[in-house]
DNA sequence: ACAAATACTGTTTTT
DNA sequence: CAGTATTTGT
């Protein structure tokens, strides 16, 4: 490489950016507020490794979170030094584990046709395993079994090692994860947390290969590091090894996925794993006004143990944040697209709008008032399109085709469209199946063959394995051609067809659009060459889950969870849904460790705003089909009362009156109404959920914060408005 | 074996 | 409440 103008690698950085971009070889951390030129500092310190430092990209590794961050990272390098980059590593740490084990497949001990297990099919997979075992699932429930083998497997722990003992479900619940590896043995799949610890074991147990590897790789970049997890983690310390040459980014104030295994400690551990690691932080901000700082570095001031950054701007002041008490989850959503619409109004563009809800579910009641006032949106997140079930159908027909004894896609298509392979025959099938430790697959052709089936059932099972053969015997021209035909014959079009309403109009579109992704899929000879395109175009689909539509670049208000909205930002940001049981939401209050990441998880809501937040709650919300009466959310609290100003509802927005039955004329009667909130000397401030009775027998249910739910007498309890 | 009806359940975030 | 899973009826 020649020696280059380094003017644009270093020009736009500021002084600290600048340190970690050029710092000399050795292990590096650098702490990265948000809006802090985070990215910018890896792509910078990836272009002047390549530039200056002479190192050729096929030394380097880095690793991300998502997808998205991947290719972007990837881009703006490549960009940024005006060449391609692509003999550089770059992507998820599943992603970049796919690609070891698919080039060691034989010293991974895996077929070399693997597929990869998404959540879905695992839990599919987990529930059949059950079954087999004869397991009653509500003493099982499939969810926490999951879960739990996940977490063994983060832990890095195999089936015949995990303690036993303490419990005495823990001998089932090991036997029941055997016969699950097992069963992910023989149909050759492996899931997510599969691929990071089969390729750590796989490094781990193979000296040259490891020796191969860290020499190719000098250089090793982690973006979102304080999201990674053990297995992850114990990933780049084994591949780093004694080079030590690991710059890793990361912001534990923005740890948010401690839930699925990710631990901030590694930030801390990172010094002491690697001595004499440089740290530098990156505190000056280049996102939000000044008052949505503030309030950002009071919020998360609530949180102990952090390592400790404050963030900065030389930017404007900036208008105060707004919070609005709506009525309901109805009236906040109408605020919000009322407020949505104001903005439209005053020149700017929708798109510079994110709508930040916790839950997904939170979107509906959004998505409707923005329908009501005609205003382009676009939700993010939810069920993405590789995950619908048409798709999965015609996937999983794919994946046969890939590997016949994929028996998870076996299950799943077998009578899918229907065929009259039914339930009786695939127990004859499953049982022939583990009698001789074959797949689905193998056994249906047995049991065909030989006739252990009624005419009928073999008939019909069959039909379905000459499908597929017939499928795989017709020569596909393109992938896309392929995906057409599988599409197509496998009856699944037509079966969708049939269905009546919208909902298979929309399967059938989608099945098109998936069609259209095959078209479009980038089969890359330098990523995947080890693969055919189809199963390149297959891990993509399990290991990319796609976004829900690739809809056109309209103006769009974002609507997205805060958990998805990391990374991004806009100029205005609404937050909704700010109640507690909501947000923070009920299944992380109990514990504080939990607590205080939600309110990270608040922490990256607020600062993804440049200059404008509103934050709202409703005293009342239906949550799955009940109405709930929910106390502002602690987080409101938190913010320096200063940079606050409340807006109330105009006077037409108070409570509608739809509905005047016995429970109303009480409320009336007495002033007291579901979700307003009271306090009692005792007892403290709280929420009225219930109400029965009138006049001196009148009594509430009152949620109080301090002490939990308790029935008052009205008359009695002395309570006033808070 | 299939379709329709009923029961049930789960309800945070997602690579 | 809404989507799925199981049961029931044909």
């Amino acid at each position: 490489m020649p020696a280059m103008d380094v003017t644009p690698l270093l020009d736009p950085l500021n002084e600290q950016q600048r340190e970690a971009v050029t710092l000399s070889p050795g292990p590096a951390l650098v702490l990265a507020g948000a809006g802090s030129g985070k990215t910018r500092v890896l792509v910078h310190r990836i272009a002047w490794l390549i530039a200056v430092e002479g190192v050729s990209p096929l030394g380097i590794m880095a690793m991300t979170f998502t997808n998205k961050a991947a290719a972007e990272m990837r881009g703006r390098a490549e960009s940024l030094l005006g060449m391609s980059v692509s003999g550089m590593w770059v992507g998820t740490f599943h992603g970049l584990a796919h690609r070891l084990l698919r080039a060691h497949w034989q010293d991974a001990g895996l077929p070399q046709t693997f597929q990869i297990l998404d959540a879905d099919d695992q839990y599919r997979l987990v529930r059949r395993v059950l079954r087999s075992l004869e397991l009653d699932e509500s003493r099982w429930p499939p969810r926490r079994v999951q879960g739990h083998i996940n977490a063994r497997k983060e832990e890095g722990l195999r089936a015949d090692r995990v303690q036993t003992g303490k419990d005495p479900g823990d001998g089932q619940m090991a036997h029941i994860y055997a016969t699950y590896e097992e069963a992910c043995r023989r149909a050759g799949v492996v899931d997510f947390a599969e691929l990071l610890l089969r390729s750590l074991e796989l490094l781990r147990g193979n000296a040259s290969l490891l020796e191969h590897y860290r020499g190719r790789f000098q250089h090793l970049l982690v973006d979102e590091f304080q999201d990674t997890n053990d297995l992850q983690y114990a990933w780049l310390r084994l591949l780093a090894g004694d080079r030590r040459q690991v710059f890793a980014v990361g912001d534990d104030d923005q740890s948010i996925y401690g839930w699925r295994g990710a631990r901030i400690e590694h930030i801390q551990d990172f010094s002491k794993d690697f001595p004499d690691t440089r740290i530098i932080r990156l505190e000056r901000n280049y996102r939000s006004t000044e008052t949505i700082l503030q309030a950002a570095n009071h919020l998360i001031g609530h949180n102990e143990g952090r390592l400790g950054k404050e963030l900065w701007t030389e930017g404007s002041t900036g208008d105060p944040l707004v919070i609005y008490e709506a009525f309901d989850d109805r009236d906040e959503a109408r605020f919000v697209a009322e407020r949505v619409r104001y903005w439209t109004e005053q020149g700017h563009g929708r798109s510079e709008i994110a709508v930040l809800y916790r839950s997904n579910a939170q979107s509906r009641v959004l998505e409707e008032a923005f329908v009501a006032l005609g205003i382009p949106y676009r939700v993010y997140g939810g069920q993405r399109f590789f995950e619908r079930a048409e798709i999965k159908d015609a996937l999983a027909y794919l994946r046969l085709l890939a590997n016949r004894d994929d028996d998870a896609s076996f299950e799943r298509v077998v009578n899918q469209p229907p065929r009259g392979v039914g339930e009786r025959t695939m127990v004859n099938v499953r049982d022939y199946a583990r009698r001789h430790g074959t797949s689905l697959w193998a056994a249906a052709q047995a049991l065909v063959a030989r006739g252990g089936l009624t005419t009928r059932a073999a008939n019909a099972l069959r039909g379905f394995l000459e499908g597929i053969d017939g499928m795989a015997r017709t020569p596909a021209g393109s992938l896309k051609d392929r995906v057409e035909q599988v599409v197509a014959a496998s009856g699944l079009k037509d079966h969708y067809a049939k269905e009546k309403g919208e909902r298979g109009q929309a399967r059938v579109e989608n099945l098109d659009e998936l069609v259209s992704a095959a078209q479009g899929f980038e089969y890359d000879p330098d990523e995947h060459g080890d693969m055919d395109e189809l199963g390149a175009f297959l891990a993509h689909a399990a290991l990319e889950s796609g976004q829900a539509q690739g809809d056109a670049w309209e103006d769009c208000v974002q609507l997205m969870t805060l958990h998805s909205a990391k990374g991004l930002e806009f100029p205005l940001v609404f937050l909704c849904g700010m109640e507690e049981g909501l947000f923070p939401h009920q299944m992380s209050m109990a514990e504080p460790s939990r607590l205080e990441e939600e309110r990270r998880l608040c922490y990256v809501g607020l600062t993804r705003a440049q200059r404008q937040v509103i934050l709202t709650y409703a005293q009342q919300r239906r949550l799955h089909g009940a109405d709930n009466a929910n106390m502002p959310s602690r987080f409101i609290g938190e913010l320096p009362a200063e940079l606050v100003e409340e807006v109330r509802p105009r006077a037409m927005m108070q409570r509608p009156v739809y509905r005047t039955d016995r429970r109303d004329a009480e409320e009336s009667e007495s002033g007291m109404r579901i979700g307003a909130r009271v306090r009692h000397r005792k007892f403290g401030e709280g929420v009225v959920v219930d109400y029965e009775g009138s006049g001196d027998h009148a009594r509430v249910q009152v949620n109080f914060e301090q002490v939990g739910s308790k029935w008052l007498v009205l008359s009695y309890a002395r309570l006033e408005p808070a």
